[in-house]
DNA sequence: TTGTATGCGTTATCAG
DNA sequence: CTGATAACGCATACAA
């Protein structure tokens, strides 16, 4: 057997004689509503089994208590790290996870962001898409008054919120301990050069090597559209090379998984003959015999707590108070390098 | 500068002098709407940017097109990979899909089974946490006609649909291999002994020792918590028997990473000295140096597209029509052995 | 072919 | 302290 329609407080109302706006004051607990009927409502709802209808009271007070996750792909580990910490921290606000993965699929994410916006989502946390190069379906969002907080993967403006990571001191302290290590000739695998990430990648880099006063040889800087074949090519080229590197820093970690395969075809040694040091995307290096030297830890988590932390001061304030100057909460958590014991 | 309200149908059919009821149906291609104004109707529409109110239509038609996820953990590879699935599957129905992890605490499961409910899903696709032991918080579900399909982690009843994975192809495949290999003491070292999934690897075990002719021997039966400390003392003890096991089958691939960092540390060599064979969670094996013979794969994306499918099935099911006899729908995908090349 | 009226469940505003 | 009523945006039965 099975009940069609769930109780409303149209029902209880009518059970009990009194009117629909005093059940529903007397289940808010409202100061106006005497003690006895509060109780009798409160019981009677208990009775039936009464729970509020979401679906309506999200329409009549526009607002749903759910926010929007649209990341590239959830069945990354660094994503799922991160929307699992959003999940965490949102249902301790009683708010509601609805997500969408663009699969690094422009369209797709356009077509997400739509869905999400007819949803009505509260507010949205969204790591872009690497092919992403528009932002226009992010501002429609805006427009209709939906925060945005980006997180990781984000755009390059200024008049966004946003959560990420400094690579900078990551990567930094990487040469530098290479070059503690007695090695110059480090290299760089980097990803598709469009990407944001990338340039990032790059231009650290760069500096990198002038603190130390290592010339800069273009041949040491490849780049991989991060597929395996792009991978083992990318490490060809560099092995062809008169001089091959000691060192190789690579985009992450599934291009250091082939990076590393491909040194062991070469009968090279890992951490004796050859060294990398990855961006954390993994994590299980510590299992894990042939390892780079080091990683260069994102904290996924960390980032997703504090976008999702932004979403909400962003969604309690007030909506009616115009903020005169918008100001925008950009919080970057320094990368660190951790060593894997060897 | 932002706008607060998004266009609605009224404010199309003001602007149009016409009814409410014509736009909405001219939206819809009903047949009975003249061709003149349907295009007026859609051209306004367009300009206006319009997008009907998820919300109000959820109110009305009683219905979210949203389906809601219950997992234990997000940000397990196995369930991750699953959610992936689900994502991709749904999307294509322009389905939405809500999530929800109980982080093994049925507490929490009962919770966010409830909020599920008051969000009014249409389904929901669930995969039971290891400690639950009651089963009413579901049968609430059902009761309101929200359809359930398990997945995985699936409840010892047989009233309910689920699309799950039947470990005995594999796990008899492993056990016929090592023992072609001249291995005949083979253990076990299973999860927490109350779980459902550890009582079938128990029984196959058994099933698989004896269609081999090989006593059972009980210590080389050992359980863990689960924990890295639980894992390794599973494996001191197999150790300081007086035979020790040549091979070893265990829970899960994060038990395999344990138990193979504790041989090492004996001075194993891993598919040499001992072997080890493991149920799938992890993608990465073929990356890793030291890996388990073979792996018992329970394809979570298949079981994954399988369970939302069903959920479908169900959904789009006349709910007018009852079903006299209710029949449930479960799908068991055979599990099998992928044998790592080394 | 189009318009009018109604209701979905809830809350808010006003009036008593 | 409580009740009547309107409103949210949309779809639909019924009327014209």
């Amino acid at each position: 057997m099975s009940i069609n329609r769930l109780p409303t407080i149209k029902e209880i109302a009518r059970k009990l004689n009194i009117s629909t706006s005093t059940v529903s004051r007397a289940l808010h607990d409202h100061p106006s509503i005497g003690w006895v009927t509060t109780m009798r409502v409160k019981q009677l709802a208990e009775e039936l089994n009464y729970e509020p209808n979401f679906s309506a009271i999200s329409f009549k007070q526009r607002k749903t208590f759910t926010i929007g996750v649209l990341l590239p792909n959830l069945s990354e580990a660094f994503f799922s790290t991160a929307i699992s910490g959003i999940e965490e921290f949102a249902s301790t606000k009683k708010y509601n996870v609805l997500i969408g993965q663009s699969l690094d699929d422009p369209e797709r994410e356009v077509r997400i962001l739509e869905s999400m916006k007819n949803h009505r989502v509260d507010g949205m946390i969204v790591s872009v898409s690497k092919n992403t190069t528009s932002f226009e379906h992010f501002e429609q969002l805006q427009h209709y008054n939906i925060p945005i907080v980006f997180f990781d993967c984000i755009p390059e403006r200024t008049d966004v919120h946003y959560s990420a990571c400094n690579l900078q001191t990551g990567m930094l302290k990487a040469i530098e301990t290479l070059v503690a290590k007695g090695i110059t000739n480090i290299a760089l695998i980097n990803g598709p050069a469009h990407l944001n990430a990338s340039k990032q990648r790059q231009q650290i880099y760069f500096k990198g090597l002038k603190m130390h006063n290592i010339p800069y040889d273009p041949q040491m800087m490849q780049t991989t559209d991060l597929s395996k074949e792009g991978n083992l090519a990318a490490m060809d080229k560099l092995f062809s090379l008169e001089h091959p590197p000691k060192a190789i820093i690579t985009f992450n970690d599934y291009l250091a998984l082939d990076a590393i395969v491909a040194a062991k075809a070469r009968n090279m040694v890992i951490n004796k003959d050859i060294y990398f040091i990855s961006f954390a995307n993994l994590p299980i290096w510590s299992y894990m015999n042939e390892r780079p030297l080091a990683s260069i830890e994102q904290f996924p988590h960390l980032q997703a707590e504090k976008a999702t932390e932004i979403l909400f001061s962003l969604m309690e304030a007030e909506p009616g108070i115009e903020v005169k100057k918008p100001c925008y909460q950009q919080v970057i958590f320094d990368s660190e390098l951790i060593l894997h014991s060897l």
